[in-house]
DNA sequence: AAACACCGCAACCGCTTGGAG
DNA sequence: TCTCCAAGCGGTTGCGGTGTT
């Protein structure tokens, strides 16, 4: 916290069309202050911030108003620790939007990117540098996302692309758990994640895409295939944004059915690289056969492109051999018999 | 009980973006 | 095209609370 200010101050900040005219407070608000900033919003609503910071009575920056109404005045506000659904959902949109807490927080209702930001670098980010403190895992910085069975640093392509600090123990706190392991991506449909109730907050009503994860197995093998047990749950509730983008300029979002999730998915990943088309095959059919369905926003070639924030796929793709946990086929297939 | 260390988080800072004129 | 300004964003700061010695 800080100390407030002498209101006499001269505000040195960001806030420059009021320092040649106004002594502007600094520091933590007063409860005079809150009250003031929260009735003008009550009864005025949300305008410039300029002008809320005028006519509310208040000797701020529109900039600090804006911050604190956002970050702590707002009605909406969900108060109190972060649920451990919470945290799965902050590790895996972090893993895959890195530090960008405003996407994140948009997928987050009643939290604030500043809250998501300080419970990451304060909580999240000690308990993946606890677990990556192995032997093999020595590197201390967390800033990237890091294999977990070697400890290398991976580029911000792989970064992206991938699902990392997967939960093998799915909706319990994530990283309680002492066996963190770089996941293999596999579609699950059939298994609900706990989280989805946070869907139903989405605007348009449309649930976001699921997928699920397989964790890799605890000797490092996350590679080596094997029996799978689909337990980490990965989700990515669409970007508002996105959402409210006219169709043609960010892409339409089509509620799409498993198989086309599927089908989506592997051309995505430029399905070629894997070899196993029988495997892949075996588990379309598996998917049609069970008729299931994933509610869910997908978005292809480009539009995929700008739901992701402009990431050059193409670019992602082009070592999509160094990313043998995106095939998913060589590891469904004993789940789906 | 006092001193110290550590932690959480509210708020600030500086930069970028986008719209208006 | 340029300038100005508001809004938004991510990084950083520093105080108060809490735990440890």
């Amino acid at each position: 916290m800080r100390k407030p200010d002498n209101p006499g101050r001269i505000n040195s900040s960001g806030c420059a069309a009021f320092n040649a005219t106004a002594k502007l407070r600094k520091g933590l608000w007063s409860p005079e202050e809150d009250e003031k900033l929260v009735n003008y919003m009550i009864r005025n609503g949300q305008g410039c911030w300029s002008d809320v910071a005028r006519n509310a009575g208040l000797q701020r920056c529109g900039k600090s108003c804006r911050l604190r109404w956002i970050n702590y005045l707002r009605p909406d506000l969900k108060r109190g620790a972060f649920s451990p659904q919470e945290e799965d959902l902050i590790i895996h949109l972090h893993s895959l939007l890195g530090n960008r807490w405003s996407q994140i927080a948009a997928r987050l209702p009643g939290r604030t990117d500043n809250e998501i930001k300080n419970f990451w670098n304060s909580t999240i980010k000690k308990r993946l540098k606890n677990i990556s403190s192995s032997p093999n895992t020595s590197d201390s910085s967390m800033d990237q996302p890091r294999d977990g069975i070697n400890g290398r640093l991976r580029s911000n392509q792989e970064h992206n692309m991938m699902g990392v600090y997967m939960n093998p123990s799915s909706s319990s706190s994530a990283l309680s758990s002492s066996t963190w392991q770089l996941p293999n991506m596999a579609l699950n449909p059939m298994n609900l994640d706990p989280i989805l109730p946070i869907l139903d907050q989405q605007p348009t009503g449309i649930v976001g895409s699921y997928f699920d994860v397989q964790p890799c197995n605890a000797q490092g093998g996350i590679f080596g295939g094997g029996n799978i047990d689909f337990e980490g749950q990965f989700l990515v509730p669409p970007l508002e944004s996105v959402n409210n983008e006219p169709s043609g300029k960010m892409g339409n979002l089509v509620e799409k059915s498993t198989a086309d999730v599927m089908n989506n998915m592997n051309s995505i990943i430029n399905y070629n690289q894997c070899n196993n088309n029988n495997n892949n095959n075996n588990v379309n059919n598996k998917l049609s056969e069970n008729n299931v369905r994933i509610e869910g926003l997908c978005w292809e070639g480009d539009e995929l492109r700008m739901a992701m924030g402009e990431w050059d796929l193409e670019e992602l793709m082009k070592d999509v051999s160094s990313f043998p946990f995106l095939d998913f086929s060589s590891r469904m297939t004993s789940h789906w018999t």
